[in-house]
DNA sequence: GTGGTCTAGACCACC
DNA sequence: GTGGTCTAGACCACA
């Protein structure tokens, strides 16, 4: 796991969890990896893969059941891509429309960037 | 001034007089507000200003002149957009591009949150 | 069966069976149902049931007969009034007096409370 | 400071800061101690102190202030009130209620015992 | 086996 | 000076 310094690591793992849950890999019936695992597998103190859990069941995204490990809720898929839907309109979009107007781009141009990006990867 | 607790402040004030440049308020010929004058005004420790001052200074932005205080360099428009297009190109439009798949958007649904935006705003 | 997550599930369970005691629906004649029904019924691990039945042996409310099953010692009635008038005497009454100074509760507000809680429920 | 061993130390470091809002001790104009000053003033880790600080945080009952530290929320003294008022409600107004009927003891009975106890202390 | 708490100590960014 | 993150390692309660 290549992690960004510029993000705490505890958050790009609480955002790998929740990348998974969108994409449908860890369900609500099915245990999520341990703290342990979790952490030999990103290779990272268990206790910063615990923060990250932590962090999730604020959230009410995973829930734990005592002495048996963590699960997704059952409405984590809808709370996460609320959550990430939100974040986006209130952050994202505003800071899309904030440069371009700076920088002079339309939204032809941004649309065209954005293409040339999708091509590239 | 509000700060978004995400970024650091000297950054985010850094930001600021990028934009002034940018809106072409602040030009090479007249001096920037000072130091205290912009702490002042924003609320924040000069330290911090002082910083943001140097940031910029260091990306021959803005340039001091011993003394005096501290003007727009005589391409700092130039400069300024070239480097926020830059900065555009490298994280905004891939973590623009990946939230859309995330979220199931696409370009034309993109195109139209951003006009909802700028209707609001 | 709904657990609090603030307190160990074993000793909720056992609080549950001295609950029974106390309002004399197992008398010291009759078989206590086994771990294993315990467990099915309130779904837990039988580990769990089996740590509840040990912490109420240890204080002689309840006695295995090896083979046969558990049973309520024959003063467990009167056992689990002393003791649950104790630690209502040594935590309860110290907590509810420091809770009530804090929040600026008379008794007789208090009381009213109670009664109206009584009504609700 | 003499911590209970029944709960984590740092919710009672928590709850110790709600207190001092509670008595009016800290306001909202200054600073509350350090995360440093908290841990060698009741002699733990400084990360318990930013533990209980954090938790704190996530409620809204302190707000950082960048670099310069932590202070109680404008309305922390009605938050941190109310807070403490409902989970009386919720859990020891039917937790007592519960006891004095298992136990026998009429809300008179209560009382009494709710005088002694301050007569003692 | 699971998670939870705590300590010790390091290093960093920020104000 | 402030808080924030991370590691390492220990110990514990619980299922």
């Amino acid at each position: 796991m290549n992690f960004d310094s510029r993000q705490p690591i505890y958050l790009q793992i609480a955002d790998h969890v929740c990348d998974q849950i969108l994409d449908r890999k860890w369900t609500p019936e099915e245990r999520i990896p341990s703290v342990r695992e979790i952490a030999t597998l990103m290779e990272v103190n268990p206790n910063t893969a615990m923060r990250a859990f932590h962090h999730l069941q604020e959230q009410d995204i995973i829930l734990q059941q005592r002495g048996v490990g963590y699960f997704a809720a059952e409405d984590a898929y809808e709370k996460v891509k609320n959550l990430k839907r939100k974040q986006f309109m209130k952050h994202d979009i505003p800071h899309i429309a904030e440069k371009m107007q700076q920088l002079g781009y339309s939204i032809d141009d941004l649309k065209q960037l954005i293409e040339d990006q999708q091509n590239n990867s």
